[in-house]
RNA sequence: GGUUCCGUAGCUCAGCUGGAUAGAGCAUCAGAUUUCUAAUCUGACGGUCGCGCGUUCGAAUCGCGCCGGGAUCACCA
């Protein structure tokens, strides 16, 4: 149990001492007490004023004294209505001897709970860019977070592999392309594909330029230029089975499997299950049929088949074509019941950006509508886009930052920065390149995590990304300067202090926290609390280091005491940084 | 227009299930290195929490109304 939560079972047993009245624990109201005051957690009393019926300075006074009987409670003060306790040294000693236990993958025990993680999703018509970082660290964060809260977690890539926008990378190398392949070109298959998307584009917009200086509108344009049709004539050779077609595509996707393959790798991100949209984008339609049949769905006159969502506020949404073909949303369907016959998770969670809102309130509704067990457990984890200083980043007008790019200028930075610092001595060259590697993607992630996730975030490729103050270098750092003090240090005696100082306690009283900032970040499906963590937990330790001797301490039980402060604070940091996919060096 | 998200220091962001005098990082300025890693530490400067009204002992936080910005409202995925 949390420090928090036994200091609220004990006030609702004071209470029923003090006032002779019962009370919960939701009922008490705990915080975090302000620096300026003695002690370090803070009932406030103005809640209980309806309950008890007396002032809240009465009923701090009553419940402090009461308290205090606990010997978890060392003091407490009284200010206006706040009652600030403070936590007797012993135990937070008995907190961190108990910490030497800590198992650290699973840091709330394992509940036999699933969840799969559906991230990345990548379309398979042109490379990774920087906002599609933001898509796989999350995706990846969260799953390493629920790891870590005590579920089995299962991580799902779900490949757009199909549909119009894949046949127009593949026309235009058909037409401009003259047989080029990743191996004549020496280019990355992915960026090589991608090039022919953004090809295709420009000429598309020759077309539409044309046909509208002839006098038609801007739709008709997009419509009926040549090669917007061309690529719908491929879309129905390749729904059709053509050879031809068929066997471009699966050159071309290779391409940029190999390609995707590597940058996954890169990054550090895997995946227990990989789902293909060319493979599951029939499988919705049994899924409608069987809703046609509960009355969940209606036909109209034309056979198209749809939902009425309109009591819960929406539209009706068309599920299936009038010729039968699968939408987007029909596929989403079938996905989501393949992944349960797959997993039977209790919850899946969906890495999606925020502008397909509407798209996956629809689809939770639609679960929900034909009671799929799985529906209520379905979750959209909404992210802002990552846009640059002049817009939104745009694959196929070629103004996106390539992740791959991004990946190899983190690390020239690392290296740059390790460099410029004389911190290169007693590496080896693997070592270093290692070193790089983690400080870089370190520097990376940190910086694409830490803001919350909903939010939109601009990103200036103008500024390089940090490695001062809020960042994941800053914390990798101090993760390095414990690491060397703990080895200078050898085994750690077993004798310890009675009493803590001010700077210890708070570092102790801090990582008692960790536990329930994991549980938090999972239950709001947010790694950036994790970041802000480790972040001041990381401040707090290098002011400790500043102020206060390890090694040379006054006395061996102090010298131990602080040692298990190191070792617990390094491996929180460890354990931080691992759920946010980040490595942890052991010197830098 | 409907729905929805956002608006906090020059910049990037915390805080939002109501609590005490609103916090960090960057930037700027001033300091700290015979001592466990200075990618560090200490301090200064910096705010009508978009605006207004309401709810109450108490509002950055909750409600309503404005203002400003984004997303979305496809037989695209």
């Amino acid at each position: 149990m949390s420090l928090i939560q036994t200091i609220k079972e004990i006030a609702v047993q004071s209470v029923k001492i003090a006032f002779d009245h019962e009370v919960t624990s939701q009922d008490i109201s705990v915080n975090d007490t302000k620096a300026e005051f003695e002690g370090e957690y803070t009932i406030v009393t103005f809640g209980l004023t309806k309950i008890l019926r007396k002032k809240p300075e009465e009923i701090a006074e009553a419940l402090g004294a009461e308290m205090k009987n606990n010997s978890l409670i060392a003091d407490y003060n009284i200010i206006k209505g706040f009652l600030n306790l403070s936590i007797s040294d012993a135990s937070y000693l008995d907190y961190l001897k108990k910490s030497l236990h800590q198992d650290w993958n699973s840091i709330i025990p394992k509940q036999g709970k699933k969840i799969m993680v559906e991230f990345s999703s990548p379309n398979t018509n042109k490379p990774l860019h920087f906002g599609h970082l933001r898509n796989n660290f999350l995706g990846d964060a969260v799953s390493r977070i629920y790891e870590a809260a005590g579920y089995n977690v299962c991580k799902a890539n779900l490949i757009n592999d199909r549909g119009i926008h894949i046949c127009k990378s593949m026309l235009a190398w058909q037409k401009f392309g003259e047989g080029a392949t990743p191996e004549s070109t020496g280019t990355k298959g992915d960026h090589l594909v991608g090039e022919y998307y953004v090809k295709f584009n420009n000429e598309y917009k020759k077309e539409i330029a044309i046909l509208t200086e002839q006098g038609k509108t801007e739709k008709e344009a997009e419509r009926e230029a040549p090669l917007f049709l061309e690529a719908q004539e491929m879309l129905r050779k390749w729904e059709a089975g053509d050879k031809e077609v068929v066997g471009l595509w699966e050159t071309m996707n290779q391409w940029v499997y190999d390609g995707f393959d590597k940058t996954y790798e890169s990054l550090g991100i895997t995946f227990d299950r990989v789902y293909h949209e060319s493979k599951t984008y029939l499988l919705g339609k049994a899924q409608v049929d069987a809703g046609l049949a509960k009355g969940v769905f209606f036909k109209k006159e034309d056979g198209s088949v749809w939902i009425n969502l309109e009591a819960d506020g929406l539209d009706e949404k068309l599920v299936l074509r009038a010729d039968g073909t699968s939408v987007y949303i029909t596929q989403d369907i079938g996905t989501a019941e393949l992944k349960f016959e797959d997993e039977a998770m209790q919850r899946s969670v969906y890495v999606i950006g925020d502008e397909q809102n509407y798209h996956m309130k629809v689809l939770k509704l639609i679960l929900e509508k034909l009671e799929k067990p799985y529906a209520p457990g379905v979750h959209h984890l909404s992210y802002g886009m990552v846009e640059l200083p002049h817009g939104k980043m745009k694959s196929r007008e070629g103004t996106a930052v390539d992740a791959d790019d991004m990946i190899a200028e983190m690390l020239q930075i690392a290296q740059d920065n390790t460099e410029a610092l004389g911190k290169v001595d007693g590496f080896t060259e693997a070592a270093l390149s290692e070193l790089y590697n983690t400080i870089g993607l370190g520097a990376l992630k940190f910086y694409l995590l830490r803001v919350d996730p909903k939010k939109k975030m601009i990103f200036n490729p103008e500024e390089s990304i940090d490695f001062q103050g809020f960042t994941g270098p800053f914390v990798q750092y101090t993760h390095a300067r414990l690491s060397s003090i703990l080895r200078k240090a050898g085994d750690i005696g077993t004798t310890m202090s009675e009493t803590i100082n001010a700077d210890e306690k708070s570092l102790i009283y801090q990582l008692e926290k960790f536990a329930t900032v994991i549980e938090q970040a999972a239950e709001e499906y947010n790694p950036s609390l994790i970041c802000n963590y480790i972040f001041n937990l990381a401040k707090n330790m290098n002011s400790f280091l500043a102020n206060n001797q390890i090694l040379n301490a006054d006395s061996d039980a102090e010298k131990n005491t602080r040692l298990y402060i190191a070792q617990h604070t390094k491996n929180t940091i460890a354990k931080g940084l691992n759920v946010l996919g980040i490595s942890a060096p052991e010197r830098m």
